[in-house]
DNA sequence: AATGAAAGCTTAACGCC
DNA sequence: GGCGTTAAGCTTTCATT
């Protein structure tokens, strides 16, 4: 057995690593010369440790992140799913489908799996619940409907 | 009175805007040239677009997508916050300085106030608890931990 | 609104330390 | 691991339509 085991994570990144991060996290769409002009490094450095991160999965994507009121998505909803006994991962996987679920977590509770879901106005909510209900393996759902988003946000505080 | 008192819209983009979008949502990195190449069009024209697409905040930013498990944050919660009559909205700004919180909506139902929230472990997410707990006007909170997180996402079905 | 052309900058690959 | 160099490619501006 070797010394470690476990799947890489914080400790097989260094200083320098954390601070391409934060800067790729808050601008995506920096120059990696950019990046080496205020970390004091060359480039080559910096598209060197870029690419390594990218391929060792610390970085997943690179996003535009658009205005959803402005693009005709103003309506959030949270969902709670109840699902009957033992298939809540199984309804889970089948909700993964429908574009307008923004996210599926199954958690602990009263309800199995909680929904993010996002749609243009109250009539498309109401489709998607009769869509959610229409699963099999689902009992029931309770539905929040967001009055003000005050935040949402995916960065996380490296 | 004119005849278009509403804010920016969908109606306000083009087809070609829509594809632009569509693939900054999905490859934020990815050069002016080749979306020009895709969309058949010059890439000046392109980097025009573009650059009104972000003017006029259709666009609000460019991020890299970061692994949360991998640098440390595996730990997903959310959190009803019951608040006093009248202090949702207070309460929901007054959290948004934590950097653990994610997402403050204020929603219908049994709780005023819904958080997501990302912390390292069950000791963070305590801690966070006890924090949250301690703010005026905050009542009781109640608490969904993610089990597993199917799906997390941001993505608009333009 | 879209374009081609051109200047300056950036990326990505290579060899060297 | 980090760096300088370099060729290819990219962004940005501008005059033209």
């Amino acid at each position: 057995m070797t010394t470690n085991d476990a799947p890489p994570g914080p400790a097989d990144i260094d200083e320098t690593d954390r601070k391409i991060l934060k800067i790729l996290q808050t601008d995506g769409r920096v120059a990696l010369s950019e990046i080496a002009r205020r970390l004091d490094m060359g480039s080559a450095t910096i598209h060197e440790r870029t690419n390594d991160l990218e391929e060792r999965g610390y970085i997943r994507e690179y996003r535009a992140v658009l205005d959803p009121e402005m693009l005709g998505f103003p309506e959030v909803a949270f969902v709670q799913v109840e699902a009957e006994a033992g298939r809540a991962s199984g309804v889970a996987e089948r909700l993964a489908e429908d574009p307008s679920i923004q996210e599926i977590h199954e958690v602990t509770g009263d309800s199995d799996v909680l929904l993010k879901v996002r749609v243009p106005d109250r009539d498309a909510l109401t489709d998607l619940l009769t869509r959610i209900g229409e699963h099999d393996g689902v009992r029931r759902t309770a539905t929040n409907v967001a009055l003000r988003s005050v935040r949402e946000e995916n960065r996380l505080d490296l």
